[in-house]
DNA sequence: AGCGTGATTGTTGGA
DNA sequence: TCCAACAATCACGCT
């Protein structure tokens, strides 16, 4: 299964269709947002990999970066991260999916480099046994391009909303 | 002095 | 298949 690249977990599709609303929260998130920060701040227990690639921000994600920055502007005196979260997903809603479909396309873009870079990690984990240098480069054939980037596919659908 | 937290949604990974 | 945790940010507060 491809797990709908575009529409994600099948859980969106079923619990979504029951509940509509961002009720999403769960109620459980919040405490989980506290452990969050710990783990990610001190690295879980046994996660110790500086080299390990952080997982690849969602559309909301890379809209929000820009947000943020349009935010502080419209609010410099705002300084809670909060508020712009808060904002930003109010107006992450409002826009439609083609207004984010150039967000979405970003960030296919960073998950295709996150998978890269665990499939160089996971080649590092290998070689770390030894040695976790880079030598063992010569099994990735980094042949990237970086001037020859290829626009994304404007294969945006039209469904009126 | 230093790190945890708060708030957003999406995405990925593990069970 | 589904749940849970984590991705950035930034100033403030508590230990």
């Amino acid at each position: 299964m491809k797990t709908a690249k575009g529409k994600g977990p099948a859980r969106k599709d079923t619990k979504e269709a029951l509940k509509p609303v961002d009720d999403r929260k769960l109620g459980k998130r919040k405490a989980d947002q506290s452990s969050q920060r710990r783990a990610a701040g001190k690295q879980k227990k046994g996660q110790k990999d500086p080299n390990k690639p952080k997982r690849p921000p969602s559309a909301f994600f890379v809209f929000l970066e820009e947000f943020r920055q349009t935010f502080k502007k419209e609010n410099p005196n705002v300084k809670a991260v909060s508020a712009v979260g808060k904002a930003g997903g109010q107006k992450w809603k409002s826009m439609s999916q083609a207004e984010k479909a150039p967000y979405e396309a970003k960030a296919a873009k960073r998950k295709a480099e996150y998978e890269k870079l665990i499939n160089a990690y996971n080649k590092k984990q290998d070689n770390s046994a030894d040695d976790e240098s880079e030598k063992s480069n010569s099994e990735i054939h980094d042949d990237e391009e970086g001037g020859g980037e290829e626009e994304e596919e404007d294969d945006e659908e039209d469904d009126d909303l």
